[in-house]
DNA sequence: ACTTATACCGCACGATCGTTCGTTCGCTAA
DNA sequence: TTAGCGAACGAACGATCGTGCGGTATAAGT
């Protein structure tokens, strides 16, 4: 157990990380405070930084974080579906659940970076523009699959199935919070399933 | 108590409160900051926040300037506009002009402040609620005229059509800031066309 | 000319921000 | 047993936060 200690560093991380990306989902990646995390955790301010070095490290830790969270909760339960509408389908399944489910108690982490930082250019920013094109690239190259499947309009284009997924999905999930509309969860997935052709 | 120079306080306040909007649109309302506003105007911070009392108080008058925008530049276009499809068309026209000019500098305005608060409570927090949910009432009437007039599917639920809209518009607005795609908007307007076009 | 109202400023306050020290303590290796 | 490493701590730093208080310049009313 030579490396035991590197152990304990990386679990000590993911302690203070995890507890970052729930508050994080409440009051942004931007209004995360070492202060407040510290006494949430009942540490001192420097034992909690001394672990990333200075706030922007952690945050881009919590950022990390809450994209590995994404990724296990909707992207993982829907890798083994076969490319294609089917896939497709599900993703949507799978992401209306997460919104609902409470992996990131404040609401979906990444749209409120996203909204965060689309206007504040910095390596943050960079990060999470990175994030949101890889899952684009992921709608896009499902749906391009199922347009060449037959399974979706062949006038259609892939690129515009991605943006209107993750816009739905992102916008629908802040409006039904902020409106606390308790259906407005499944009008966005109604919403989603139309724009890839199913008439629930 | 003499009646003061009622136009001269407005005028005064107006000055500050377009300034922080601007500033806000792109660093959001919770992170505005009296000092930095005060800066950027050549102020003293106790001249500036002496017009409002508290930075809270500032901040709803930034709120109601910012829906006053939007109402400006998306709601008076069109309100001549008949009823149902027709003014529906002109929304999603006016609404996609208004993201791509420069009205908010940092982005949709209503957009940055609902994620800032959806799972923050409080007055500012309501009186966001409030302004969304007139704007969907207003997407709502619009489409159930629609649906009654045989212009949308019979099928189709008012309230689903006006949060599709909402929500393609809000998110649609932060994926195409963030990825900095520059059809993006594009493609919004056309899922946003497709919403109120041909269902199926 | 004198009063009055007020917009604005300078200044200071307590609190909190992120960060940097020097120190202590528990564990591991030799 | 002992030496050493690293995690965590308390304290303090300069900066900035929002907010008050007192003073001043200006403009209007009389």
């Amino acid at each position: 157990m030579a490396r035991r200690s590197a152990t304990d560093v990386a679990d000590s991380r993911t302690t203070v990380v995890e507890a970052a990306v729930d508050l994080a989902s409440v009051i942004g990646l931007e209004g995360l405070t070492i202060g407040r995390l510290a006494t949430d955790l009942h540490m001192s301010k420097s034992g909690l930084i001394g672990r990333f070095g200075s706030k922007e490290s952690m945050q881009r830790a919590v950022l990390e974080a809450a994209i590995a969270r994404f990724t296990a909760s909707v992207w993982v339960p829907v890798a083994n579906e076969p490319a294609g509408l089917r896939r497709l389908e599900a993703i949507v399944d799978a992401w209306i659940t997460h919104l609902g489910d409470g992996t990131f108690p404040g609401g979906c982490f990444l749209t409120t970076a996203s909204v965060e930082y689309d206007a504040r250019p910095g390596t943050l920013s960079d990060d999470i523009a990175k994030a949101a094109g890889r899952w684009l690239a992921v709608l896009e190259s499902d749906a391009a699959t199922a347009i060449a499947a037959g399974d979706l309009p062949s006038g259609r284009d892939p690129a515009d199935v991605a943006l209107e997924l993750y816009a739905l999905a992102s916008g629908g999930s802040v409006v039904s919070r902020l409106t606390q509309n308790p259906t407005g969860l499944g009008q966005v997935r109604g919403a989603m399933r139309r724009a890839i052709g199913q008439a629930h």
